[in-house]
DNA sequence: AGCACA
């Protein structure tokens, strides 16, 4: 428990033990297409100053989203790192703005404070280091029905997806097509006994999840959209 | 390790 500390929940997610050689610009397309499972995402800041490298927010337009995304993709391996996700600690200004909350003067003042503390502030010695726990064992739980998942039960992340709604008609060799344009693919198995699915196997969990997002919703025929998640493990 | 909004 206490993956998040005390921060209180927040629509947006706090992100760090991120990779810092990955350029800003991919960073955020990355972390847009992993976490819009999740929920419709506002904004997403990174920045490459010295005090903000190897970190992002990620802002979700539901706090339902925020919550899903800190709990099942703690230490996601990516970019080779496994992220370190908690809530933020303050409202982003986007949604402040989108409040009407949003008080730019308030703003600069805290910024003055701020600065003032760190320059106060002498090297800090000796703190007490908390034990990771390595959350693997939370209950991903629920699982697929018909259609797309809603944002509370998105599987946990899996090199393999699960694929439904497909037209009868479908083979492998079309999925393949589909699916080989995206890095990391290795195959398609289908079950003969079992039409209509498929499941499609990637290197690792972050080539599949790019996969996941761009083909999710896509259809074989106007009929078909294709649900797309992640096999049970 | 590090909580911002250029």
């Amino acid at each position: 428990m206490m993956l998040t500390g005390d921060i209180p929940p927040n629509q947006t997610i706090y992100i760090k033990n991120l990779n810092e050689k990955v350029k800003k610009e991919e960073l955020k397309r990355s972390l847009y297409c992993l976490f819009s499972q999740y929920g419709r995402i506002v904004d997403i800041v990174a920045l490459k100053t010295p005090k903000l490298r190897g970190q992002s927010w990620v802002v979700f337009s539901e706090v339902t989203s925020a919550s899903n995304a800190v709990r099942q993709m703690q230490n996601f391996p990516f970019y080779d790192k496994p992220m370190r996700i908690q809530y933020a600690k303050s409202k982003s200004d986007c949604i402040a703005k989108a409040e009407g909350t949003y008080d730019k003067k308030k703003k600069q003042d805290e910024k003055v404070e701020k600065r003032k503390r760190t320059e106060e502030t002498p090297p800090q010695t000796g703190a007490a280091n908390g034990s990771r726990a390595d959350s693997n064992g939370g209950g991903p739980a629920a699982a697929s029905r018909q259609g797309k998942p809603s944002a509370q039960d998105v599987a946990e992340p899996n090199n393999i997806l699960f694929i439904q709604n497909l037209p009868y008609e479908t083979t492998s060799m079309m999925l393949e097509v589909l699916f080989k344009q995206y890095p990391g693919f290795r195959e398609v198995r289908m079950i003969e006994a079992k039409p209509g699915i498929a499941f499609v196997e990637f290197d690792d969990d972050v080539q599949s999840s790019v996969a996941m997002q761009a083909l999710q919703g896509f259809k074989i025929t106007p009929q078909n959209p294709m649900a797309i998640t992640y096999a049970k493990k």
